[in-house]
DNA sequence: AATATTGATTGAACGATGTTCAAGTTTGTT
DNA sequence: AACAAACTTGAACATCGTTCAATCAATATT
């Protein structure tokens, strides 16, 4: 439902309706309509995990890597373009903290932007890389949620894969020059 | 109200009662709320606007006044993170579609990015120039955004500034070069 | 086999929230 | 003073997430 409708078009009542249930039996699963967002973002995180896994086999230089990265990150995010941004637009009651292993879900998400950059910058330390890591994946993100968004003049996905693909090879060319 | 308790602790009764009025007369002054979110939002894009013309005065190269642009939009956002949190957390009803005034608002933005980069690249097209604006300034939308997000690890304030500063200098580094 | 216990299922009900509207009140004009 | 226009009110409506007493089914126990 969250797929096609979205995070807003995500009724209890429908849902219990269309698994064939009363509306308090979805409460037996799930304690919250947090908890069944989280649940399903947990699948989202996962089949995106996999997909970026998907390009890192086999490749030549770590730049080239961390591009396809970037991009397979863009194809996904167009793709499941609603699930995607589930990930990003809900949010938790302050009080109500995320359970732990919705944080170890998102935390795995940096290790395919680490490994190609601990393979550039071998002589950085791990908190380096980590955060720089977290900076590109950041930068990245970015351009792809304000890419894909319709409220401004939409950018076509294949204009967007370029640009994409530039910055992050032009990011990447900087800390080069900066580290040497 | 949006400032200090977030777009989702915006209520139109509680505003009607800190206002002064009955809960129906909101109406009078505001179609929706969706309205009222829009009608903050171009205060808060105004301030935002003028914080980062702050910023541009009398600044020898083009390369420092975008690191000063992207810092001035970090400290913007973390200090006032609710209002600049709704610019982006708020989606309308996918058939009602934004006002100009609104479409507008957001498009100014991308002018102060636009400007240094026309200086550093004076060969380049108005809609290449354009086009690296927008993702120069997505790039860093996302890191500030995921940097000041509370759902991972916080990171505090200093260590992202230092980030970001990093992260544009490579990336105008990088695309000096590619021009080369 | 008969009964008791446990657990799932139901759907009505509650509270919160955005929105509407008939009725009442104020303000302005002649 | 009399009328019209506009504003204000607060009750009512629809739609949510969520709860819960009652019912039902299944399983365990005697």
């Amino acid at each position: 439902m969250i797929a096609d409708r979205g995070l807003a078009g995500l009724k209890t009542r429908d849902l219990a309706r269309e698994i064939g249930c009363a509306n308090g039996a979805v409460y037996n699963l799930v304690a919250d309509v947090d908890e069944l967002i989280l649940r399903v973002g947990s699948r989202t995180l996962h089949r995106l995990d996999q997909a970026l896994s998907a390009v890192e086999s086999g490749e030549p230089s770590p730049q080239a890597t961390l591009v396809r990265i970037a991009l397979a990150y863009c194809d996904f995010a167009a793709e499941n373009l609603e699930l995607w941004r589930a990930l990003f637009e809900h949010r938790m009651d302050p009080d109500k903290p995320l359970p732990d292993w919705s944080i170890d879900d998102q935390l795995q998400l940096f290790r395919h932007v680490y490994q190609p950059l601990a393979a550039l910058f071998p002589q950085r330390s791990r908190e380096e890389l980590g955060i720089t890591a977290r900076s590109l994946f950041s930068a990245v993100h970015g351009m792809v949620a304000l890419g894909l968004e319709q409220k401004l003049v939409a950018v076509p996905l294949p204009a967007l894969r370029k640009e994409i693909a530039g910055l992050v090879r032009a990011m990447i060319d900087g800390l080069i020059a900066r580290a040497a």
